[in-house]
DNA sequence: TTGAAACATGAGTCAACATTCAGGTTCTGG
DNA sequence: CCAGAACCTGAATGTTGACTCATGTTTCAA
């Protein structure tokens, strides 16, 4: 996420990629049969003959692109931490204020995680597989997600408050649902649960006051 | 946790327990030994081996009380569960009302889950070792928690709201912070973390009213 | 056309366990 | 003191699967 150029699905470590327009069309199968494979049986019940299979090559070419099991995994994972980054870079980028940007992201964050089920499954299994890249992935995204509420706070958007407590707070919330409503309940209304989370992260569980006051 | 009588540390799936005492030692030792090591090692790192040695017995007597590596792992899973939810309902015991039990019930959470490292990795490693073990673990979480937000919401101490999502977004947060600041950091202050965290989820993100409201 | 770089392949190697088992040792009631 | 139950043990077994490698095949620049 900082040393490559990011031409959209990750780096391998391997002296520069592939070459040939074959080649290139070859990582590609092997990276979306792994993430594939990984997200569905889990890293340990992948065997290297599932994803080449599914992949269509023969077990050998695996390792013409990649050096081990464990180095794909990490490719995902970054990979997976960019685009999750840029969806929801996205979907806020014209949010009039913070609230609304919670809201906003959300709401995109459960979208995206259903439509990358499996991407999903391979980072929350990486906090065991490849506890490194588990944790880049959050610093990363506290980081930039840290600066957003803190300049928040600073333009009266949102309440102070310890930022890095907060930041962990939320994105445990968010990761939750979409394990509960992206990936075990898919079937669930996304907006539905997006509006009642957002609300949460909002007003809190406190009762609202009966008559005006301000806003 | 529904078919034994609960003495203490989970139950064999073997036809009744140890006899003599020294069973009960023996198996006692084994289970301590195979929670230290999934929780360091993690499950695939660890060796039946690993855990007969740390516990000072031989190979072979791991499957005198056990059936096998994930029957023990399970027995943890349940176990931490049973014990994690003992001690948040003796923290909530005497609130005076929801919002304080929130409150209290974090930072018990937090200080628990410091004092249970490796439990709290083995409980978060069951989602891809023994996934019915780790949503069972949740759905009685949840079960016993949405129950607490209806009939809080009943009386007014809390807002309304899609208990549901409340829950999951709730046991999210707690479950990041307690990664974050119970097993990461565990340097950081408890009470100052817990204090932030319940502000959050009592009040929210929003920027607070000026002068006198409710409450 | 041609040689070498790039890519493809799958049988074979090898180490790492989980689990079994046949044969002890210790305890307990009578 | 004795039989049988309960418990203990670690060498041996069998499987599994990541990774290597010797041998092709394809591509492409000169």
């Amino acid at each position: 996420m900082s040393q490559h150029s990011g031409s959209g699905t990750a780096a391998v470590q391997e002296r520069s990629g592939p070459k040939t327009e074959r080649g290139r069309r070859t990582l590609r199968r092997l990276l979306d049969a792994a993430g594939e494979e990984f997200g569905t049986r889990g890293y340990h019940e992948t065997a290297i003959s599932n994803i080449t299979q599914s992949a269509g090559v023969g077990l050998g070419t695996f390792y013409v692109y990649f050096k081990s099991k464990e180095e794909v995994f990490k490719a995902l994972v970054a990979d997976m931490g960019a685009r999750t980054r840029h969806a929801l870079t996205e979907s806020v980028k014209d949010a009039p204020n913070r609230l609304e940007a919670e809201r906003l992201g959300i709401r995109a964050y459960l979208q995206f995680v259903r439509e990358h089920k499996s991407l999903y499954r391979v980072v929350m299994e990486a906090q065991f597989v490849a506890p490194e890249a588990y944790r880049a992935y959050y610093r990363t995204f506290s980081e930039a997600y840290r600066q957003q509420l803190s300049q928040a706070a600073k333009r009266g958007e949102i309440s102070e408050g310890d930022d890095d407590v907060r930041v962990w707070a939320l994105m445990g919330a968010s990761t939750f649902l979409g394990l509960k409503f992206g990936v075990w309940e898919d079937d669930a209304d996304v907006n539905a649960v997006s509006e009642a989370a957002a609300d949460l992260m909002i007003n809190g569980l406190a009762p609202r006051a009966k008559k005006g006051d301000a806003s």
